[in-house]
DNA sequence: CATTAGCACGTCATTTAATTAAGTGCTAAT
DNA sequence: ATTAGCACTTAATTAAATGACGTGCTAATG
């Protein structure tokens, strides 16, 4: 069955209004707009109500969107909002940092958009499993501490610290690390360690003298790598201005689950289908009550995932409208550096 | 006026109780305890309270200890509580492991406790005004990217990832590289952005032709520094669940302080006295719900501060024994290195 | 046949009052 | 110095009353 014309406008009046007061809408408030009684706007809502869009809290409150019903507007009925020229305001000035870096520009931007929105941001750089291992490199950097750089096909650079143990010298490093270059460049990031494990430590462990310590040192380098590093997750706590969180049992789940970085697995688990994706409340694969929105961006081969974490409830035209913005700038940001 | 030793017995009692039971304590469930009336406590209560060590939250409850009780507790009441078996053995596997870099080994100690004791944990490397610059390096990734690499005195090393400007060749990064290594090893690291400014970009000014552009990603470099890396935080969610979180608004006012890194900075602005200092309420600077206890390390020259925050109904006695343990075993540590 | 007015009903939220529990300060006796 | 006893205060809990909101259904209407 397929909503008529004023169903389509009484199911988008009722998530916008939703969306905007928090509070259940009954049919009387609705009456104005839609130029007719309240008994009509209760008759079109039960079919509403029957078909999934919209759900009652109990017998004889107001109306509210169900997950289906959310779907159903950001696919059909939502337009992505203009933003405001004070929200341009605070992104140009950001585009118009020539000085920054890409990823720097994205993630300031996402900073904005978290503090306008009140909802949470998050920036990943490309994950592990994209990223192929391009160089390690020890760099000395004083008679006894190394430090072990690591680079991917991608540009992620991590580095790690390590005193050296003792009896071991630099030079061995060297030419483990070489070693290294030679045998596993193009690895998946995530696969080094145990390539490292099978492959290198047989040889080093017949030309080396102290090979378990150096093998340890690399193995170390190489294993941790992905840890939760090019990750900027931003406005964690505007979220909970959110009235949806005024509960205090609500805001320790959230935040146990931000802290275990659930989030950040469950965004990058996501495959996208379309330029911007929304994935509501179940969907999430994160919390029945929040939205995440995400998009992903490839600017000369430089890629990564932003997305926004809010409620349900979420203001979808205003955020898609953000998130376009944000891509279209990024796009001209990339012709720009063609055209030099 | 100096407190009899049934007193000092009555405070510590008082103290102890309100922690482990979250209720103000009264007369009545002391009397056992001290074998004599509920009177006779509420006349020495009245002595405390008088002297400013205990409060009423209204007039007829039970007694709270005040920060000037708490104080005095920590000062002159408590004993450090040894680990119960199961702690030191969580602790003991990380210090067992050997082949963890020492960092490693205090931010995964920092970790358990902060699970055991459900307050939040911090683990500082040694802060900007200490370090100083020791190395600037720049490493060529591919034909278009370089990887900037800045080392301070203290061994912390951070890097970052630039896109080559248009017209400019790594020959000119490295010779800028030098000169600024050749000029500003030993500045503080926040002092350095600046000397780049007023010393370095005058001359190469006159050498360089991008010079713009070279001077950007070293100020870019030398700029961020500190910003907010090598610090590991843990167990914030874990602190929403002490039972003076039961108020949302209590827990957006501590969750935006978290993010703003407003404790980092008022962690590190306290100096130290002893080898563990407290600082309650007020005295933190940075909550007066909160206690902030703090520990300072230097193991072979690689230095840094961890801190415990919890609520002021802090367990003092077991925090304190635990990173009693931790520093017991840091100074083994640093000794068994010393024997090889 | 879609629309509407009208009414009975259900649920929640808020207010008010009453009661109970916990604990104090003070006084007078020991 | 200690204690028993009593009057008093406050917070927390419970119960009842009320009002606000909004629904579903029925019967009348154009």
């Amino acid at each position: 069955m397929i909503l008529d014309e004023r169903q389509k406008n009484l199911l988008k009046e009722i998530v916008e209004n939703y969306i905007k007061n928090v509070k259940p809408v009954g049919s009387k408030s609705l009456c104005k707009k839609f130029k007719c009684s309240s008994a009509t706007i209760r008759n079109e809502m039960a079919v509403l109500e029957s078909l999934g869009y919209i759900e009652k809290n109990h017998i004889s409150s107001g109306r509210v969107p169900s997950e289906k019903g959310y779907k159903y507007y950001v696919d059909y009925l939502m337009k992505p909002k203009e933003l405001t020229g004070e929200d341009v305001l605070k992104l140009q000035t950001i585009f118009d940092n020539k000085q920054l870096q890409l990823s720097d520009t994205i993630t300031k931007c996402m900073e904005i958009i978290s503090d306008i929105t009140n909802y949470t941001s998050i920036v990943l750089g490309s994950n592990s499993r994209e990223n192929l291992l391009k160089q390690v490199s020890i760099i000395p950097i004083d008679e006894n501490k190394v430090v072990a750089l690591v680079c991917t096909n991608k540009g992620v650079v991590q580095n790690k610290q390590f005193v050296l143990p003792p009896n071991t010298e630099v030079k061995e490093l060297v030419k483990t690390s070489d070693m290294i270059n030679k045998m596993l460049i193009g690895t998946p990031i995530n696969e080094v360690a145990e390539r490292l494990e099978f492959e290198i430590k047989p040889i080093i462990s017949q030309r080396i003298e102290q090979y378990e310590a150096i093998y340890n040192i690399f193995y170390d380098a190489l294993h941790g790598f992905n840890k939760g590093s090019n990750v900027h997750v931003r406005g964690q706590a505007k979220l909970l201005n959110q009235p949806e969180y005024d509960d205090t049992n609500e805001i320790r789940r959230l935040m146990s689950k931000f802290e275990n970085n659930e989030l950040i697995r469950k965004i990058e688990a996501k495959d996208e289908s379309d330029s911007i994706n929304i994935y509501i409340g179940d969907e999430s694969d994160f919390d029945s009550n929040v939205t995440i929105v995400k998009s992903h961006y490839n600017i000369n081969g430089e890629e990564g995932t932003i997305a926004i974490i809010g409620p349900k409830r979420m203001e979808y035209d205003r955020v898609v409208g953000l998130l376009k913005y944000i891509n279209e700038n990024l796009d001209s940001l990339e012709k720009e550096s063609k055209h030099e």
